[in-house]
DNA sequence: GATGCTAGCGCC
DNA sequence: AAAGGGCGCTAGCATC
């Protein structure tokens, strides 16, 4: 990730700022710049975001790095204050990382702070209303333990990978502040009116949406259950059974395969109360201002290193409102999504070649069939996720038996994960992040005196599916988040160039979803968006897998709303199997 | 009233 | 007999 200039190592001192400079003559090393040595200064809170800004503007192309306990606890004041930053280093997603990494000798990772860096969690705008800014963290020591990181990452014999690894993790923590600084633009009036349509206008507190209230006498008089809540899912249950429908639970994939009066209007209504629950009046109420949502992203929050969000339901942001995500006005969306990310990630990190052929592609599983590998698109696809996932029996169970022959070395490599975690062993990503260790009724499944128990046998599998699709899920994490961190750095060279240009007047990034994003850009500028969205995957793609050949296609839309992004839909179409296999196009994969 | 759990469904 | 991973969020419901 280029050359770093100079590490400023920050830590919070009452009402200043302290900051100890290092500069390495060596990259990576811990020893002080005996040329430069070590700098101290000590600046006012007030002062800090100039400081910074001086910093960003006058080392000239070569940026410092900003050394922090936690981008969460940094980083959004500065962007309030407009200024922004090229590059940090967040020591307590590194310490996470490294905290489960096998290659790290934890020993270097001691110090008497250590239990308080194990506990540290980021921040939300929740808790910065409640809690003083220097309050948690003015104790941790940010200088002792990069010094830790330091030696245990340069003796860990993978600091290359960690390296990047941790660079990675940290840029997505600046891509998350902005993103959450920023906003996503969203019409709330173009929301309310979609509601309106769908499930009728606002209701009164307490009261039932229109469209609902027509529904339920249908439902009610269909199942002769006159005083039936369907939102209880016990209650619907027995007034199912009461009517001669042989159902075990109420979701909709079952309820569809029944021939019943009662089916339709309970599917619509299922449907649209999940709607009004999820994303209705209160979602906008509460998630939605001035034309901007905020989704609250956690870099980091999944074991595999996927992000999580929190509160409004960023990552399950449903297909069915992205019309109300409209850009501002002379400005478009760039919307950006990876085909098949994981299959493809699997046939780098296995090192597949004949999976990689195929992947050359623009859809991964037509190449394969093209290739007379498999007979359909939907056989190709029923045995990737079978491998991915662990599909033993069923379609998905056969097809990953016969694809197992023509593409050994990937197939062989997420079955190797799946039985290195059902002998309780730690599996890693393509950079290195570790899986965690079984814990509680696990370590007693995985124990060899498990052999002859059911329930243990069930739960040694089951814990060897999730190592199996840990190794595929988080090294596709890797790939996206050496994609944004790229992106992110070449969306800031585009456009008019000056100091006094913040982050929402340029091209940015306003969403990241496992394998997609949207840039909100100028209207006049999104041509030269596309192309650093593709820039970006060809460098995260070298980055990771060096001259290993495999593609990483993109399908990329210029659009005013999110809705009208529909390579997806398209895809989906063309596809035989939309309908056969689960709703989406498999994991991360579009 | 607060808390923790499950069922169900949304996303990848 | 069947056996697909990772999440968040809501309402309902049991419990304290």
């Amino acid at each position: 990730m280029g050359n770093v200039a100079a590490s400023l190592i920050l830590r919070r001192d009452g009402d200043a700022v302290r900051i100890v400079e290092r500069g390495t003559a060596e990259r990576g090393t811990v020893e002080r710049d005996t040329a430069d040595g070590d700098r101290e200064s000590v600046v006012e809170a007030a002062d800090f975001p100039r400081f910074v800004a001086d910093r960003e503007a006058t080392t000239g192309g070569s940026p410092p790095r900003w050394v922090w306990d936690d981008t969460t606890r940094w980083y959004p004041d500065l962007l309030r204050a407009g200024v922004r930053v090229h590059r940090c280093l967040d020591l307590r997603l590194a310490h996470d990382i490294l905290r489960r990494s096998p290659h790290i000798d934890q020993r270097t990772l001691a110090g008497d702070d250590l239990a308080r860096w194990d506990a540290l969690q980021p921040t939300t705008a929740h808790d910065a209303a409640l809690f003083d800014w220097h309050r948690h963290e003015e104790h941790l020591d940010a200088e002792a333990e990069y010094d830790r990181q330091q030696r245990a990452v340069d003796a860990s014999g993978k600091r290359g990978p960690l390296e990047l690894l941790l660079a990675a993790e940290s840029s997505g923590a600046l891509v998350a502040a902005e993103i959450d600084h920023v906003g996503l633009p969203l019409r709330e009036e173009v929301h309310e009116r979609l509601l309106t349509q769908l499930i009728g206008a606002r209701p009164l507190p307490g009261a039932r949406p229109a469209e609902l209230e027509r529904l339920l006498p249908e439902i009610r008089a269909a199942l002769d259950a006159p005083d039936l809540n369907p939102d209880s899912p016990k209650a619907l249950l027995g007034a199912l059974r009461s009517a001669g429908l042989d159902v075990s639970d109420t979701r909709a994939w079952n309820l569809q395969q029944l021939d019943h009066p009662v089916i339709a209007p309970l599917l619509a209504y299922k449907k649209l109360q999940r709607l009004a629950n999820a994303n209705g009046w209160r979602w906008l109420d509460t998630w939605v201002s001035d034309g901007r949502y905020q989704p609250g992203f956690l870099p980091g929050g999944t074991v595999t290193g996927r992000w999580t969000a929190q509160g409004g339901g960023a990552l399950s942001f449903p297909a069915q409102i992205r019309g109300s995500v409209v850009a501002d006005e002379g400005w478009r969306f760039v919307v950006a999504d990876v085909a098949q990310l994981e299959p493809r990630v699997l046939a780098a990190l296995s090192g597949d070649r004949a999976m990689s052929e195929a992947a050359s592609e623009s859809d991964l599983y037509e190449g394969m069939v093209k290739r007379g590998a498999v007979k359909t698109r939907r056989d190709a696809k029923l045995g990737m996720l079978g491998a991915m996932y662990g599909s033993t029996s069923g379609e998905g169970g056969r097809m990953v038996a016969r694809m197992t022959r023509l593409y050994p070395r990937a197939f062989g490599f997420v079955e190797d994960a799946a039985r290195a975690g059902e002998r309780a062993e730690v599996v890693e990503t393509y950079l290195g992040r570790a899986s965690e260790r079984p814990t509680g009724r696990w370590t007693r499944a995985l124990g060899d005196e498990a052999r002859a128990d059911e329930s243990r046998e069930r739960d040694r599998k089951k814990w060897g599916r999730f190592t199996r699709n840990f190794v595929v899920q988080g090294s596709g994490a890797e790939w996206a988040l050496c994609w944004i961190a790229t992106l992110r750095t070449l969306l800031w060279r585009i456009g008019p160039q000056g100091a006094d240009l913040e982050l929402a007047d340029r091209p940015h990034l306003v969403f990241f979803l496992h394998d997609e994003v949207l840039v909100h850009t100028p209207e006049a500028l999104a041509d030269e968006v596309v192309a650093a969205v593709r820039t970006a995957a060809a460098e995260a793609t070298r980055i990771m897998f060096g001259r290993f050949p495999i593609d990483f296609p993109l399908d990329v839309d210029v659009c005013r709303s999110w809705a009208d992004a529909d390579s997806r839909a398209v895809r989906m179409d063309d596809a035989d199997d939309a309908d056969e296999l689960d709703a989406g196009d498999g994991p991360a994969s579009g």
